[in-house]
DNA sequence: GTCAAGCGTTTGTCCTGACATTTAGACCTG
DNA sequence: CAGGTCTAAATGTCAGGACAAACGCTTGAC
C-alpha cells in the first residue's frame, strides 16, 4: 500500500501536537518561552506526546500560539538540550522514545536519597577547624597550612549507614551549625548564604575499607567501597567545597543519564 | 580611595575583549556565531581572555564585528552552556576562572585512555552471538531469548590491564569484525556505520573480584573493582549497546566534569 | 527496473528593532 | 555618616522577516 490521501497519522510518526492544548499567558511574568517548554515537557512527560511523534513545523505552530517563530525555537532548543527532543533538517521535531530523566546534575546525596523516598539521616562526628593538608589545600585554591573548616558526617538511609562524607570548606565562606547540618544537605546551606553552584570537578574510584571505615559503615574490613571526591565551584569560579566520601558500594551506585555534547 | 576616572581596569575585572582580535569569514560555509564562539573559546583557553575579565557589552560587540546581537548572543550563549562564561544581567558576561576541562561526555574508555596518551590496546576474548538474558533483554529492549552479540574485551594502558569490557548489542546493527574491535573502540565502529549516539543511562559502582576476572585484570581475588553498567541511546531513542565493564579500582578511576543544570 | 534529478517541506542561520528587568553605583536626604 | 533612591548600563525577552541548507519523496530519464 504505497500511497494513500494520508489524513493523518502516517505510519507511526504522526504530528500530533495539533491535538495539545497549549497557550500561553501574556500578563505572566514567566517568559513565553518557558511557559511554551514546560506545557511541551509536560505533554512528553505524561505520554499525551507520543515518543517517535512530530512536533509539526515551527512556523505554523509560532501561528497557532500566537507567538514569533524564535521564541518558539528557543522553547523547543531547551528541551533539545534536556535531551527530549531532536530536530533534523528537512524532516522535523520529534519527541525521543528514551526515558530521560535527569543529563546529571550536581546533586547532593541527601537531595538523591530524599528524592527515592530513603528519609535521610545524618550524624556529624567532626565539626572542626583544622589546618589545610596539601592536597586540601590544593583543590581549595588556598594555602597549605591555611584554617579550612573540616565536617565528617555519616549519612544514614532507613537508619542503615550508607555513606561517609568529608566536606573540607574555606572557613569564611559558611559557619556550619552542627544542629543544621543534622537536618539538611551542605549544598542547601550553602545555596542559603547566596553561593550559586556551578560546577564541579569529580573523581569516581574504588578501594577497600580499612578498619575504621568498616566499623563506620557496618562492613568487613577489606570489602569494596566506592570513593568519590568532588571539588565543587561556585560561578565566580572559586573553590567552595572539597569532598572526600564514600560509600557502601554493597548499598550504593551512582546512578546518572549524560548526553552527548552535539 | 572611592572615585577616580579609572580609565581602564576597574578593580580586577576589566574588559580586555577590546584588544582581542576578532572577526569573521563571511564567505566561509562556518556558521558566523561559531566562528566567533571558537575564537572567543580559543582566546579563552590560551589566557588572552583573563580568567574574571568582562567581555564588554554585546552591543558594542556586534557593532565592532559587524554582526546583530542575536548572533553574537547566540556564540556566548554556546560558551555559557560549555561552563566557560557567567552572564549576569546588568553587569556583563564574565569569563570563569576554575579550569573546565569537559562537561562529561559520553566517552569511550579507548578515547579517554588515548587522550591520555596511554596507547590502548584491545584483545577480543569472545565475539559471539548468544540469546538475550532477562537483564539484557530489558536494557536493550528486545525479547528474551532473542539473538545479541556479546563483545568481551579485555583494555590494555602501557601494556597493563585495565578494564574487561563486555557489550551487548543488537545482532542487526553492526557487524563486528574482530581485527577491527582490537584497532579501535566500539563507539567509533556505530558512528561510522551512520549511528548517531545520543544519550546513556548510566550506573557505577564498586565490588570484589572473583577468581576469574582477578586473572583477567592481574589483581588479588577480592580486590575492588569500579563496576559500570551502561545502556546507550541513539537519536531515535532505541538502544544501541548495553555495557557490563570492570576496571582496576587500583589503577583507573572516572574522571569528569559537570555543570549545574539552571 | 533502476538510478538520478527535481521539488516541496522543515529546520538553520541571520538581520533589524523594540521594550523589560536587573544590577551596581552615584546621588541625595535625613 | 548612614540610609534609601534614582539612574545608567547591561543582559533578557520578543517580534517579524528573509534566505540558505538539508532531507524525503516524487518524478523523470535511461
Amino acid at each position: 500500500m504505497p500511497k494513500q490521501p494520508e489524513p493523518e497519522q502516517p505510519g507511526g510518526a504522526a504530528p500530533q501536537a495539533a491535538a495539545l492544548r497549549l497557550g500561553v499567558d501574556r500578563t505572566s511574568p514567566v517568559p513565553l518561552y518557558f511557559q511554551l517548554s514546560q506545557q511541551l515537557e509536560a505533554a512528553i512527560e505524561q505520554g499525551r506526546l507520543a515518543p517517535g511523534s512530530l512536533l509539526g513545523n515551527e512556523i505554523e505552530l509560532a501561528a497557532r500560539l500566537g507567538l514569533s517563530r524564535p521564541t518558539v525555537r528557543q522553547a523547543i532548543q531547551s528541551l533539545v538540550d534536556k535531551g527530549l527532543l531532536v530536530r533534523r533538517r528537512g524532516v522535523g521535531t520529534q519527541v525521543l522514545h528514551s526515558k530521560v530523566r535527569r543529563p546529571l546534575e550536581l546533586s547532593s546525596l541527601y537531595d538523591d536519597l530524599e528524592a527515592a523516598g530513603q528519609r535521610p539521616t545524618t550524624r556529624v562526628l567532626r565539626n572542626t577547624v583544622e589546618p589545610a593538608t596539601a592536597r586540601i589545600a590544593a583543590a581549595l585554591g588556598v594555602a597549605e597550612g591555611a584554617d579550612v573548616r573540616l565536617v565528617e558526617r555519616l549519612r544514614y538511609a532507613h537508619d542503615e549507614p550508607m555513606a561517609r562524607l568529608r566536606n573540607h570548606l574555606p572557613v569564611e565562606l559558611l559557619d556550619c551549625d552542627t544542629a543544621q547540618l543534622e537536618s539538611t544537605g551542605l549544598y542547601r546551606m550553602m545555596r542559603a548564604v547566596g553561593i550559586t553552584l556551578h560546577s564541579a570537578r569529580q573523581s569516581v574510584g574504588a578501594r577497600a575499607a580499612d578498619a575504621e571505615e568498616a566499623r563506620l559503615l557496618g562492613e568487613a574490613p577489606g570489602a569494596p567501597l566506592l570513593a568519590m571526591e568532588r571539588t565543587t565551584f561556585d560561578d565566580t569560579g572559586r573553590a567552595v567545597e572539597f569532598g572526600d566520601h564514600i560509600y557502601r558500594a554493597s548499598r550504593y551506585a551512582f546512578e546518572f543519564q549524560l548526553l552527548v555534547r552535539p
